[in-house]
Formats: structure tokens, C-alpha cells, sequence
RNA sequence: GGGGCUGUGGCGGAAUUGGCAGACGCAGCAGACUCAAAAUCUGCCGAUCGAGAGGUUGUAUGGGUUCAAGUCCCAUCAGCCCCA
């Protein structure tokens, strides 16, 4: 029978029924964690990027299970969030039944693929026996400080009626109706991620992930050494006060404290507090008018440093911590109150943007850096220098000034040095109803009371009207809102929101190894033997957010002691990303989608598995070309008749010891094919393991068509070829190792090892190049030395005719591969 | 505006990490088998000059380092990504 998905499901049936794959829990010295990104189970087939990322990750583990180790090899689905509640606003089909019944297709389709997977360790986000654990580890961040509520600005969509994540704005829009999307004060829960900034930046050299990744990484966290500086304020002539009565102090985050005596004016973030408390009687209109303006600006206009400059004077003044000098405080949307302190003191002679601001209102500029001390550089000098003008400081360096500077204010409280990250603590809230309900209630008498262990998991009520309008669809349903306070017994409601889905995929990797436990989140000894995951692979997408929340997880978990190691994820890779024929990404809109199904159905899963692997370099993707799946096809079939053209009696090996040149030659590509293919594969190059082998069926071939070949040998190249191919088309391979008489399963075969005797030739040609330049070749024998390989060079009648005259200076000889002669 | 990655035949892509550029495959061309086609097999296949042997040139562009550069350094251009 030719090789068809008839073969893929004959052998699908067999491993399930044997248990293949199942995972081996008492050989934990062995084991090989491979992780996959989970998916999301929307309502459309399995898509290219999926089996890009699944099958060949599954022929790496293949690999790596044939080579010895116990591979823990599971798959589940991130099944909560907005695209199953916003098909259900568009249908009105139920999220969970469209998930529920989503997840049972693509399972199927995951089946089909023919990988690895042990489904025992299967789990889906949206059930409670699994959220029931994100709402465990909020409660414990709580009690850790980890978890907190704040008010803070969010993005709103006046349309929907409804708060936005970051990625659902795109430039400044809602992705679903292009209302421009404005700014919020609301109160919100946050994760305090940025409690292990530093050790999140700390860790990340260690890992084995790409660079581009961890400098993305290193990014986002964003640290940046500077001081906190302080100003006092006045409003209408007299000192402003706090609420308990201490005057009021502008902190400020400034990497150029240096700068210090330059400053002329502060700006505060026109959504921040703060400007509220700063706006004196006659401002308040302009200063309303102006909040209501900015309200529509996305953070990236704002900060753009080619954007015309807008503002208002708040009628306040701040005071100089070291001349006591009164510098006006403007509001103005290019400070954000979300980034570091929401205040800035400006200093336009050496900032850009301050200095385009200062410009346009009539700002003074004051110049306090030079290059050199009498040198009139042009404005805005935004280098470090030598202090000009700055009193007591003038004459010092840049770098020097910032701790003299520190060091005058640190007494008096007014100055500090200081480290910022940009990046901000995790908002998790979400005003939508497909996902983890908050496990809070809140009391009248009691405040915020937590929801005691025992009573979770807080169930996600089935019958919610999720219709968005500006509430969270949770609020609506009396039956969940009403509850009892945990603590007075008196009447209370619950915590209408839910957490954002990326609280799911920050622990998942922790549960699969032990998703079936009831009385714990998992079970720390398992947890500690298992993980980290060893091999991780998915999209690089997925850079900034999911793994680093996943990190900060881990650490957490470290530290509250559920767990005793540092990092989730030792090894990463990232598949590319494949796009349509057109070269532009895949997308329903623009009708140049792949569907992987046509293809398999024709071909057979394994056709359509290899083309993956020999298409594209793994890691950089590309566009879609169909052109040469046909030739996948050719070259299985070529494989088949070579194996259907071995001898079919199990002959014992031969001991060659009249090996000729085709016998040399076709061990050679053998165990060439073997180094090469077990190397490639492991560093994920996945097309030129496929060319190898291309190769080796090459050889083979050409072996066949000569003199006499012998049979043993034949068999040992049929053999090996199914062993290395096999991670590939695990199907095809093995059918056919059944075929010629081999014990079931060729996934239980040790992986091929390569003499290296075998490798070494007995004559080889090298390269001769006169000034880098190649003139001709010889054969030499391998071991020869240079004087040898020179003697044989000068004796060649070639030599003269390409010095052309010039004589020989220097003569340069690289092992195993050429000879230069340099000449003049 | 800053930072990063990428740029190799008509196409997908290789190149032992500084050592014979274009492996392997697609497409194309020629041939064998066939009445014919398909399938299969064999050979050719960067550009350019030359009937030919062979020469010259060639890894986005321009410089540089080196005996030797697709690979390292500097600048420029283009595309993608991250940050502002």
C-alpha cells in the first residue's frame, strides 16, 4: 500500500492503543520536558502557524525520545478570552459552548497531526478545575503583597462602552469599532511584577533563549539609573499642603541631574491628580479644557518627539530645591502620568522636546552644559559636559555634579539617587465575562475581603447577558453579584471582573504536570522534578507579555515556597512565521490563507509535515509557496522503493573487510547522513536534515545502479534512512519498518550512531588559490602535511601559468580544504 | 527619533562560524524510455566574454581590515520587528 493518510490512521489507532507516547513517571533521570505553546480553540481548523510550531517541534522530540529520554510531551488549550465572547455577541452562541465544542474538533485535528502528545495531561483554562487555580494564586499574591488595587488610567472605547487591554487599541483606536479610544481613571486590580524587575533583568543571561528575545525583555523592564529630585510648591503665593498638613513635594524622576540648575519650569501630566491639586481658580478652565483634549491622545503620539507641542499653564509654581527660585508649572500631554512619577522638571537647553515646548511658549532656556567651558554649543545639548552657570557646581563634569548635586539634597530629603524600570505593574482587570472571576467580595462594613479557600473556585455563572455596555456583564446577574461577607455574614457583592487571560498561560506549564490534583495547585515535589521546561517552543510574539508574566509566576511561586527553582523555561526557540503566497501575513480579509487539511488529505499528514521542515529555515518563516510539496511527495516514494527492493530475509550482518569504493563511498553518506542529520535537527534546522537525507537516498540509490551491490549494506542504508526519517514521518516510517520485518515500534529504536572511522577518506581534494584567488584543484592524501602538500602544488605544470610571472612570498595551508600560495 | 534583525541565482534556501559561494529542492532547458502523453531516469542550469578549452565577474551599495570576507569593521539604501 502506498504511503496516504489511510497509513496515517492505521498507525494513529495502533499508538493510542499501545499507549506510545504515554509518559514514563519513574524514569525521572531521563526526562525531557517539550512544551509547545498552548493554543487557542477558535472555531476555524488547526492553521498553518499551528503545525508549523506542532509537528516539527514533535519531530525534535522524536528525536529526542529515540535518542533515550523520557519525553513529557503535553498539549492543552488557553481557552478563555474575547474572541469566543465577541463570536457569541456577533451569534449568540454561548462562549463556553462554542469552546467546549471547538476544543473537542481541534483535538481531533491535533490527533491527525500525529504527534507525541500524552492527552492524560490535557487541560483547558476555561474549566473550573483550572481556574479554580488562578483564583488561588491571586488570593496568595494578595496576602504576599503582590496583588493590590489602585486607580489608575485605562483605555475606554466611549462605543463598546467598555476598558480595553493595550493590544486590543490600535493607533489610538478600538480594534472592533475605530472609535478613538480615551482615557479612564477607574480602579483596578494589579499584579507587582515590578517588585522582581531587577530580577527579572538579572536572570536573563543565563537562559538559552534567543537574543532578540531577551533584549526585547530587557527593554520592556527598561532600567534606568537616575534620582528622584524634589520640588516644593506654591499656589497663589502660599506653600501647598498634603491633606495631613505637610507641604506638598513634586517628586521627579530625572537621569540628568546634572541639569538641575537649568530647570525653568515642571510639567505634570494633565491626567494625573496632581494636576488637579496644582490648578489655581483662574486656570481651572483652560486646564479642564485642555484635560478634555488630551483625553484622546494615544501614549505614542504623546511622547512623539515630532509632534507640535500643546499645553497650559496651572497657575502654580514649583520651587527650586537649591535656589529656591520660582519656575511656573505647565500641564502638558507629553508627560504621562502612567510613566514614572507623572511630573517632570524640564530643562530646555538640554532636552529636545523641552526645548521645542519652551520655544513655543516663550519659556526662559538656560544653559548649564557645555561641551567645553567656554564652548557656545548649539540648543538644545542633550550630551553630558562640563557645568556652566550652575553656582557651586560649575566647573564640574556632568557625572561628578549628579553626586554633588544628591548629595547636597539628600540631607534635606529633597534628593535621592535611584533606579526606574519602565516597566509598570501587571493591570489585570477585565470588564468582560469570559474569564476568571476575581475571587473578592465587597463588604459595606468589611471593605475588600478576600474569598476564603475553601469556598473556590468563585463559578463563571452560565447565564449572563454579556451584551458589552460599559459594566462588566458579571454585574448584572443578581444571583452571582449577592453574596455574604466572609467575614460578617452581612449582605455583599462580588467582584464583577475578571482577570485577563494571561494570568492563565503564566502557571499552565506548572499544572500539566499534575492537572488531574483536586487539593492543590499541583504537587511540589512533581513540579520540582519536572520542570523547568527544558525545550519551549512558540511564537516570538509572545517576547514581551506572556513570558515575562510567566517568569514573574515562577519567581513568585519560588518565593512563596511552592516550588524551588527560578525560571520557567530553560530553552526557547521561536518558530517563524509563514505567510501567504503573497508574501503579506495570512488573514481571512485579504483571502491568502493556507488551510493545512486540503493538503493532508491528499498527501498524507507526513508529505505535508516534511515540506514544513525542508520549506523554510525554521526560525525566520517565509511565504507560502506550494510548489514544492509535489516533490515531497516524489521523494517518499522513492524511499518506498528502496525499502520495498531490500532484501527481505533479516540477514546478519556481514564483517566487511573487502570493502571497495562504492561500499566506502555508500557508508560514508551513511554515517554522514547520521552526523549531519542528529546535528541539524537538534538545533532545530530542520530543512537541511531533510536534504541530508535527500542525499543519502541519493547514494543509495546510485549504489543500487552499481557493479554488485552487497545486501547487508543495502539493508543497513534502508535502515538507518527509516531511523532518521522517521522523527519526520513518523507514519510512513513506521509502516515501513514493519514492513520489512522490524519489531514494532521503530519509535522504541535507538537513534543511529555514527563511526567516524567511516567519515575519514582516503584521498581528498583541495583547493589551490593564488592570492585567495582559486586556479585549480588536486587530489591529495588526507593526511598529508603541509611541506608534502607544497611539494605537490609546485611540482603541478598548472602553478606557472597562474603566478603569471609574480613570485611566491608566503604559502598558507588549511587542513582539508586549500592550499594559497601568495605572490608578488 | 533610538535600538535590533534581515538583505545570497527566476524561486525556497545552504555554506563546518574567516577558508573552493550557490548544498538540497522547485521552476526551466536538453536527452532516454513511449506511437504519444503521464510517470520514471540521465545531463545542463548566477552573470558575462568565448564555437571551444577557458577567462572575467559575482552574496543590497560604497569604503576598510586580512594571505583569504556572504561571514569582521565603518557608512549608505531597502524591508521587517521592538521601543519612543
Amino acid at each position: 500500500m502506498a504511503y496516504s493518510v489511510e497509513i496515517d490512521k492505521k498507525w494513529q489507532k495502533r499508538w493510542e492503543e499501545s499507549d506510545l507516547y504515554r509518559f514514563d513517571t519513574d524514569n525521572l533521570d531521563k526526562k525531557l520536558y517539550c512544551l509547545e505553546m498552548f493554543s487557542y480553540p477558535s472555531g476555524a481548523n488547526l492553521h498553518l502557524g499551528h503545525w508549523y510550531n506542532y509537528a516539527l517541534t514533535d519531530s525534535w522530540s522524536r528525536m529526542k525520545r529515540m535518542q533515550g529520554y523520557n519525553i513529557f510531551h503535553p498539549m492543552g488549550f488557553d481557552a478563555f478570552g474575547l474572541p469566543a465572547e465577541n463570536y457569541a455577541i456577533k451569534t449568540g452562541i454561548h462562549p463556553q459552548d462554542s469552546t467546549m465544542s471547538n476544543i473537542k474538533t481541534m483535538m481531533e485535528q491535533l490527533k491527525a497531526l500525529g504527534a507525541t502528545y500524552d492527552w492524560r495531561y490535557e487541560l483547558a483554562t476555561c474549566t473550573p478545575e483550572y481556574y479554580r487555580w488562578n483564583q488561588w494564586i491571586f488570593l496568595r499574591l494578595l496576602e504576599n503583597d503582590l496583588a493590590y488595587r489602585k486607580n489608575a488610567p485605562v483605555n475606554w472605547c466611549p462605543k463598546c462602552n467598555t476598558v480595553l487591554a493595550n493590544e486590543q487599541v490600535i493607533d489610538g483606536a478600538c480594534e472592533r469599532c475605530s472609535s478613538d479610544v480615551v482615557r479612564k481613571n477607574m480602579t483596578q486590580w494589579f499584579f507587582a511584577i515590578t517588585k522582581y524587575a531587577q530580577e527579572l533583568l538579572d536572570c536573563l543571561p543565563d537562559l538559552d533563549w534567543p537574543d532578540k528575545t531577551k533584549k526585547i525583555q530587557t527593554n520592556w523592564i527598561g532600567r534606568s539609573e537616575g534620582a528622584q529630585l524634589s520640588f516644593y510648591c506654591e499656589k497663589d503665593g502660599e506653600p501647598i499642603n498634603t491633606k495631613d498638613g505637610h507641604p506638598l513635594k513634586l517628586d521627579v524622576f530625572t537621569t540628568r541631574a546634572d541639569t538641575l540648575m537649568g530647570v525653568t519650569y515642571v510639567v505634570v501630566a494633565p491626567e494625573s491628580d496632581l494636576c488637579d491639586v496644582l490648578t489655581t481658580e483662574d486656570q481651572i478652565e483652560a486646564v479642564r479644557t485642555y484635560q478634555d483634549q488630551t483625553r484622546k491622545a494615544s501614549d505614542i503620539d504623546r511622547m512623539s518627539t515630532t509632534r507640535e507641542k500643546t499645553g497650559v499653564f496651572t497657575g502654580s509654581y514649583a520651587v527650586h530645591p537649591i535656589t529656591a527660585k520660582k519656575v511656573p508649572i505647565w500641564t502638558s500631554d507629553y508627560v504621562i502620568a502612567g510613566y514614572g512619577t507623572g511630573v517632570v522638571m524640564a530643562v530646555p537647553a538640554h532636552d529636545e522636546r523641552d526645548f521645542e515646548f519652551a520655544q513655543k511658549f516663550n519659556l526662559d532656556i538656560i544653559r548649564v552644559i557645555a561641551s567645553t567651558p567656554e564652548a557656545d554649543d548649539d540648543l538644545p545639548f542633550t550630551e553630558k559636559g562640563i557645568l556652566v552657570d550652575s553656582g557651586e557646581f560649575t566647573g564640574m563634569s556632568s557625572d561628578e555634579s549628579i553626586h554633588a548635586i544628591i548629595s547636597r539634597l539628600a540631607p534635606h530629603d529633597m534628593g535621592e539617587l535611584r533606579v526606574n524600570y519602565r516597566l509598570r505593574d501587571w493591570l489585570i482587570s477585565r470588564q468582560r465575562y469570559w474569564g476568571t472571576p476575581i475571587p473578592i467580595i465587597h463588604c459595606p462594613d468589611c471593605g475588600v475581603v478576600p474569598v476564603p479557600d475553601d469556598q473556590l473556585p468563585v463559578l463563571l455563572p452560565y447565564d449572563v447577558e454579556f451584551r458589552p455596555d460599559g459594566e462588566s456583564p458579571l454585574k448584572k446577574n443578581r444571583a452571582f453579584m449577592d453574596v455574604k461577607c466572609p467575614k460578617c455574614g452581612g449582605e455583599a457583592q462580588r467582584e464583577p471582573d475578571t482577570m485577563d487571560t494571561f494570568v492563565d498561560s503564566s502557571w499552565y506549564q506548572f499544572r500539566y504536570v499534575d492537572n488531574r490534583n483536586n487539593s492543590a495547585i499541583f504537587d511540589k515535589d512533581k513540579v520540582n522534578a519536572l520542570c523547568p521546561v527544558d525545550k519551549y517552543v512558540g511564537g516570538p510574539e509572545h517576547a514581551a507579555m506572556h513570558l515575562l508574566y510567566a517568569r514573574f509566576f515562577t519567581k513568585a511561586l519560588r518565593d512563596m515556597g511552592y516550588l524551588n527553582f527560578d525560571e520557567p523555561f530553560k530553552s526557547l526557540v521561536h518558530q517563524g512565521i509563514i505567510l501567504g503566497p503573497d508574501g503579506n501575513r495570512m488573514s481571512k480579509s485579504k483571502g491568502n490563507t493556507v488551510a493545512p487539511d486540503a493538503y493532508v488529505s491528499k498527501y498524507g499528514s507526513d508529505v505535508f509535515r516534511t515540506y514544513l521542515a525542508f520549506g523554510f529555515a525554521y526560525t525566520d518563516g517565509g511565504p507560502w509557496n506550494d510548489g514544492g510539496i509535489q516533490a515531497i511527495a516524489k521523494f517518499t516514494s522513492r524511499i518506498e522503493r528502496i525499502i520495498e527492493d531490500l532484501p527481505s530475509s533479516n540477514t546478519p550482518e556481514a564483517v566487511f573487510t573487502d570493502n571497495n569504493v562504492e561500499d566506502k563511498s555508500l557508508l560514508y553518506a551513511i554515517n554522514y547522513t547520521i552526523k549531519s542529520v542528529t546535528h541539524d535537527t537538534e538545533r532545530f534546522q530542520f530543512n537541511t536534515s531533510i536534504a541530508r537525507l535527500m542525499e543519502l537516498v541519493n547514494a543509495i540509490n546510485k549504489y543500487q545502479g552499481s557493479g554488485s551491490p552487497k545486501t547487508s549494506l543495502l539493508r543497513q542504508a534502508g535502515e538507518t534512512l527509516l531511523l532518521l526519517y522517521a522523527p519526520f514521518a513518523p507514519h510512513f516510517c513506521e509502516e515501513l519498518w514493519s514492513k520489512i520485518g522490524n519489531k514494532y515500534s521503530i519509535f522504541n529504536q535507538t537513534w543511529p550512531s555514527y563511526d567516524p572511522q567511516a567519515l575519514v577518506m582516503d584521498t581528498i581534494e583541495i583547493a589551490v588559490q593564488v592570492n585567495g584567488q582559486v586556479k585549480f584543484k588536486i587530489d591529495i592524501d588526507n593526511n598529508a602535511d603541509a611541506p608534502q602538500v607544497e611539494e605537490l602544488v609546485r611540482s603541478d605544470n598548472r602553478l606557472n601559468e597562474a603566478l603569471a610571472g609574480k613570485n611566491i612570498i608566503k604559502i598558507i595551508f588549511v587542513k582539508g580544504r586549500l592550499m594559497n600560495i601568495v605572490a608578488k
